[in-house]
DNA sequence: CGTTCGATGCACT
DNA sequence: GTGCATCGAACGT
């Protein structure tokens, strides 16, 4: 629909790369209900059997077919019986790796994210709406049944609006077990609706280099 | 401030 | 049966 969809072979390359890509890049959800959309601000990336974080680790298996197949496709999965976690497939076909998109600063659609993320009368701060992996699928209304969705087109997308930002970190990913010592998150350097500012996270606030680590 | 812990579903051993 | 690429309420200091 529109020229500024990444293409796929925005993907094909790199998962590093790709992640620090993303950072700028506006993901953009058109369902029934309206359209949501927001910067990336905040990504992780995962790589290869041999990236013991990645859930390609196990080798091939029905869940994680997506990260064999054809970049700039959407690998969504549950995870904790409650989150919708968005990733966007890189590297050619063949090699499992993928994006996972952790953080929006919110762009479309403010009044229908709320309404999907305000529960028991609770209001959330507009900053706070896309903040994390599980919130921003839920503020975007992406679920289960997007897994396999194709990026470069269609009602789940990624798009190029011009964006710049103004400097990227690298630091270690969150929330996993194994693999912490690659630092393959990436984030726009001290923007408040990165993550795991929680978690006395000094990290999120550091002045970033934009050389891949 | 800080840390702990329960919710909840599905893939995989 | 076990273990999550999480979140936020409920504690403790």
């Amino acid at each position: 629909m529109s020229r500024r969809v990444l293409p796929r072979r925005f993907y094909a390359r790199p998962t590093l790369e790709v992640a620090a890509a993303l950072l700028g890049k506006v993901l953009v959800h058109d369902t029934r209900d309206g359209i949501t959309a927001g910067v990336i601000v905040e990504a992780e990336a995962y790589s290869g059997e041999d990236d013991p974080a990645c859930h390609a680790a196990p080798g091939p298996t029905p869940r994680n077919a997506p990260l064999y197949g054809e970049p700039g496709i959407a690998y969504v999965y549950l995870n904790y019986g409650i989150h919708s976690l968005v990733n966007a497939v890189t590297e050619p076909a063949g090699h499992p790796a993928a994006v996972l998109i952790r953080a929006l600063d919110p762009l479309e659609g403010l009044p229908l994210m709320h309404a999907r993320r305000d529960t028991a009368g609770r209001a959330v701060p507009d900053v706070q709406l896309c903040r994390g992996p599980g919130n921003l699928t839920r503020a975007l209304g992406i679920t289960l049944r997007d897994n396999r969705r194709d990026l470069t087109g269609g009602a789940l997308r990624i798009e190029d609006r011009g964006v710049r930002v103004p400097g990227i970190a690298w630091g270690p990913r969150i929330g996993i077990r194994v693999g912490v010592d690659r630092p393959w998150r990436c984030w726009v350097p001290a923007h408040p609706a990165v993550s795991g500012s929680r978690m006395g996270n000094a990290l999120a606030t550091g002045k970033g280099a934009s050389r891949l680590p």
